[in-house]
Formats: structure tokens, sequence, C-alpha cells
DNA sequence: AACGGTATCGGGAACGTTCCCGATTATTGT
DNA sequence: ACAATAATCGGGAACGTTCCCGATACCGTT
């Protein structure tokens, strides 16, 4: 039998061995069947072995453009066959999933960040799942672990601390990681030129002819807001002008502590003409708390923020801000988790753009 | 050597046979071993098999607190074991895992709808991955298709439209789904009460005294907005007032056209005292506009806007607005998902609750 | 025509878990 | 004390895929 099989090989021209002897196996339900399409059922349906049909369908292997992997490419679209993740997963150790661990989605620049990171994920094959931690303390901890019982390939933290706690045990071990918008300076990174993007900021305002500048500083736990302030006292110390501590407000990232930031500014007697605020959060809220003390912008104060979250073209007064190239930042957080740390750069830097609208004017 | 074993069986008590077997097999690597520890190895650390390992640490079953159950949960625990996910979902055939479809992400109302179901998922031992459409025509297809492929349990839409493409071939039959926030009137569905928000707002304006209000409708293919403006005209009916269709104005669900919306409102010859607005995003949008017309709220005009996003509590003039329950929402559509069609209703329906703030007030 | 080298293929053993089923052990009632 | 019943356990076959490896077919050279 089976060399009565070998002879149909030859004159049948690539339907060889093993299909009637599948027919006979075969799903009785014909085609809106129950259960799933298997790698078998293509397997019998084109006549050749699951493992023919496994490799021609494996999307790493150079693609063939044999007779039989036409054909089975055809049968498998015919019989509408999609991978079983589990199983492939199961066999191939790993889940070609990463994970994100973000502070919350309802932070927009978040959103932002993880929308890109999903997008960049797809065109190279992974997916991206997310979990968030609501800034909770122990809660790193606990949406890593979710995720590493998910079985993610590797983990992109956007929530990182300076002299936070090891990520690397956060991590646990085995399961490589990076960190991304932020870094703790030691771990692999792909963050935005947040000092650029601070001197950028200031330098602007300083080109406006303000030299009464004012900061909303952020947390200093965060690497990127720390930086935006580096970046912004290289700028006035390049113009020559003083740093004066009273114009340097510490903040959260939330609008309500932008707002009580920009009211503390503004109540000295010798108040700024202008506030760079670490982001556009803070600076929604300088707004308001500007606004409520019956001074406007850019009449009175010019005000920059950072991130260009959709939001703020649309205000009233439409934000000058920072923009930051998020989909940069996540390709090359997702190379670096790819490419481990034998890649060249274990920091990986994006640049960010000035984007000038009506918040920021020249002094009058 | 083995009979020496069998007889430390009898005399020890729940450690039966095959665990000398077992050990002679052990990983090398006593314990900060390279490869992940599986039921294999807790098995043979208890010296149970893995059958009665499998069962205790199967969380669907009523916990067992027998000595055994004890100390194989201890030994588990001890080397760190955590299940294979893609193993267990191979074998038990579902993933645990439910995929949600929103437009995107850097809307804040679906950002928060998306942690509400996440929240809620885990709480019942699911896993919540997300998908966004961008509002793209083909991309709903696009996004259910990833998410089938990644081996959901179930696909939640947070995008459906009225009279849209059949979501049952979107989630290509087989595939339980329920909508959520909004409905196609056909499908299982959980939403909120949108003809009561929309009444409790415009009827919060009459309270307030005003006559002449505004609405901004939000698109027509949406149930929810469609049904807040059915709330709208409720109140106003039921008021004794006259429906102006001059005082309706269509609109997306965006800040800008919520811009336009309010401009072409307020430029007329009879303007309306006070507006409704169908989401929080063109009850911003409106904000705008009338303070670039020079007028004021609320002073010349009151608005309310619809899901209390957090931002519009911070605004200069925190917005009056209708608060959704996400979390309810989220709870019922997993719940509808898990329990099926044969549950007692098809649809659910969460009640909103209005929060007055600063931008309606009585009419002078 | 015989040969070595190169594609291509099929059989079958994994991957780690669950689940059925028969066997053994505890528990209860009389 | 004994039978009947309940609880617990271990062996082993799945689940769908990948991947190693041996076998075969094909190509070009000598």
């Amino acid at each position: 039998m089976l060399l009565n099989c070998h002879e149909l090989v030859y004159f049948e021209l690539g339907v060889p061995r093993g299909q009637v002897l599948r027919n006979k196996m075969q799903k009785s339900e014909s085609d809106g069947g129950s259960g799933r399409v298997t790698l078998h059922d293509v397997a019998a349906a084109a006549g050749v072995s699951k493992s023919t049909v496994s490799r021609i369908l494996d999307e790493r292997l150079p693609r063939s453009e044999n007779v039989t992997a036409k054909q089975v490419r055809k049968v498998a679209a015919d019989l509408g066959y999609v991978r079983d993740v589990s199983a492939a997963s199961l066999r191939r150790g790993k889940t070609n999933t990463i994970g994100v661990i973000v502070p919350r989605l309802t932070d927009t620049v978040m959103a932002m960040f993880y929308e890109a990171v999903a997008q960049s994920a797809t065109k190279m094959g992974q997916f991206a799942i997310v979990a968030t931690t609501d800034d909770l303390p122990g809660s790193i901890q606990l949406a890593a672990d979710a995720l590493r019982h998910r079985g993610v390939d590797g983990l992109i933290f956007a929530t990182a601390r300076e002299n936070g706690d090891s990520l690397e045990k956060i991590a646990s071990r085995q399961l490589p990681f990076v960190l991304a918008l932020r870094t703790d300076g030691v771990s692999p990174s792909s963050v935005g030129e947040d000092a650029l993007g601070g001197y950028l900021a200031t330098r602007h305002l300083i080109d406006l002819g303000h030299v009464k500048i004012g900061l909303i500083a952020g947390p200093s736990y965060a690497s990127s807001a720390r930086l935006r302030g580096e970046g912004f006292k290289k700028a006035i110390e390049e113009a020559g002008l003083q740093i004066e501590p009273e114009w340097i407000a510490r903040s959260t990232f939330g609008i309500e502590s932008g707002a009580e930031a920009a009211e503390k500014l503004m109540q000295q007697d010798c108040r700024p003409t202008a506030i760079f605020a670490v982001n556009d959060y803070t600076a929604i809220g300088a707004m308001s708390a500007i606004q409520r003390l019956g001074l406007s912008v850019p009449e009175d104060v010019s005000l920059v923020g950072y991130n260009d979250i959709p939001l703020v073209s649309m205000l009233p007064t439409p934000l000058t801000t920072v923009r930051v190239p998020f989909d940069r930042i996540a390709h090359e957080a997702l190379d670096l988790l790819a490419n481990g740390t034998d890649a060249a750069s274990i920091l990986r830097y994006a640049n960010p753009t000035l984007i000038p609208r009506k918040s920021s004017a020249r002094i009058t």
C-alpha cells in the first residue's frame, strides 16, 4: 500500500500519498463544521503531511514558491485555517507577545504611547498587551507578574522611577525588559530627548523676549521631568539670565498640581512673564489658574507645554508645546527588546519638536 | 533502592511512590536553574503525580484543604511555579482572554472603559486585551481578526454603529461577542441609560430656568448619541417647551466639531441660553467657541457635557456633566459574555448620574 | 551511468497542561 | 465489624504545533 502511494506520486504530481487515507477520517461536517480547522485538516485536504504544511506556513522561513507550497497556501486560505497561538507558543517556547506597563491609560500620553507600541508590534509580527499600575506602590510588581503569567516575551516599563525598586527583580530575572519614556539610568531605555525638549521650549520663550521665565517642574522621581528641567536651565544660563529658585515650582504630572504651581508662581511680587510646564496637563492646569487670577494667556503670561496631546491644539488658546515622537520611541523600545543588550546602544533617544501655537507670544 | 523507597513511602505518609524515581531525573540545576519550573517539577518535589498537582492547583475546582493539597501548594509556591498559559489554553480549549475593540485609546472615554473592563476581567480570572480601529472603515474587521487569531474567548465591541456591518460576521460566527457603550439594537449589549442621561442633563438646565436650550447632538450612527438626544427631547417636551430645529446641531464626538456646532448655535439671532453637548469633548469645544465669541460660561450660556472624564472637573470653569458608571457597564458586558444569551436580558442598562458643577447656572 | 550535494518531504517525538478512568484509600451507616 | 459510598490519586492519552531526522527526489558533474 505504501508502495502504491509512492507510485501515485509519480503520476499525480504534487498530490502524493496519504490523501485517500486521510479523506476517510475527514471531518464529517463539510465546511461550516463545529471544530476549528487544524494543521491536520489542511494537510489532509492538500494531500501532504502536517509537517509540510507547518513548514510552508511558517512565516519565519523564506517563503517557498513551490507547486505544493502554493497549493497548500491556497487550501489553507480556503479552509480558513488560522494557527492556534496557544499550541504554537507552547511548542516554540515564546508567545510573540510583549507586555507594556503604564501608570494609567486615561493619561493620554500613555494612551498615545501604548497605541504606538501596539502598532509597531504588529508590524514586527508581535502583539502588545497592557497593564496599568495606577501609580500604586506595589502594583508595578502586580502588573509585571500578571503579564509574566500571561507568558509575555518581554516587558516595557513606562513607569520608571529614578532610584526606584530594582526592575531587574520585578521583571523576575530571565524576562527581558526595557524602559520607555523615562529611564532609571541603568536599564536599557528608549526615551525622548527631554533635555533638548526643555531647551527648545525655554529657548522659544527667550526668543520671544521673555527674561522672567517660570518652570512647573514635575515630579523629581521621573527622569523625563528632571531632564526637561535641565534643558530649561541650560537655555536660561546660555542666555545669560538668572535662575530664580522662586520661579521654579515642583508638581506632579496632573492638572490640579499644575494649577497650584502656577498659582504659586503668579502670586509672587515679581512674577514671571512666561512659564514652561513639564507637560500638557500641568500646562492646562496652569492656564486655568492664570485665568482664575484674572490674567490671560498669552497677553499676561506665555505658556509652553510638553507632549502635544490632541486636546491642547483645540483649547480656546491653542497651546504651544513640544511634540514627542511616540512612534519612534515605541519602535526603538521594541527593537531594544528584540535585539537585546548586545545592540550598539543601550540608550536610545528620539528628538522632540517645538510646536508653536497661540499660548506663547512676544513680550509686550 | 527502589524497595527502600517504597518502605519509606509507607511510613512517611502522603509521600508515595515515584519520588526517588523522579529525583533521579530531577533538573540538575537546583533552583535558580535555567528552564521554567513545570507541573512535573513540583510533582517530583512534592512526591505526587502531575495529575494530582494539576488538580490541586486548578482554580476552578473547590479548593481542597488536604494535607497533600497544602503541601503541594507550598512546594509550588516555593519553587515559584506559574502555570504555562499556552499549554493550559491548548488543553482547555480556551484562553481566558477577552478582546476589546475601541476606536482609539486616546479618547479618554474609551480608555476609562477599557480600564474598567481590564479590572473586571481580572476579578473573574480573565484577561483583557485591546485593539483599536481608529474609526477606519475596514479596520473593525482587522481588529476583530487580530484578536480572534490571538485566541480570545469573546469580543467586546465599543464601536457599534446602528445599521452597520453585521457584527455577527465580523466576529466570525462561533465567537461570542457583546456590544458596550453603544448598541446596534439587536446584539446583546451593555450600555448606559443614555436617554436617562440626556433627560437628566436637560432637566437640570430647565430647572435652572432655561427655556432656550440647544443640543450638540453627536453622530447619528451611534446609539449613545441618538438616545441622549431622545432624552433631551423628552425633557423639553415634558416641560412644555418647544423643540427648535435650529437649536439642534449635528456633530461628531470630537472637540473641533463641538466648537463648530456651538458657533453655529450661538451665531443665530435668537440663540439658546444653555447647551447640552453629547459628550465632554464637544462640550470642551463648545466652551472654546463660546469664549472666542466673547461670551462666557456660565454667565451667557450654561453648558452640560457627558461622561465626566477626569479633565473636565479641572477646567477653568469646571464642567457640569453626566457621570457614566463604566465599571458597571464593563462588568455587565463581561457577564453577558460569560453567561451567554440564555441569560435573562440581552440588554443591560446602567444608570448615569448628573454631576453639577460651575458651567451651568440659573438664568439671569 | 554513477556520484555527491541540495531541496523537499513525512514520521514521530516533544512542549506543559488537562481530563478521563480505573484503582486505591478514607468515611459513613448499619 | 463489614459493606457501601465518597474522596483521592496515578497512569496515560489527548490538545495543535514545531522541529529533528532519516528518506527520497532532483540537479549538475565527472
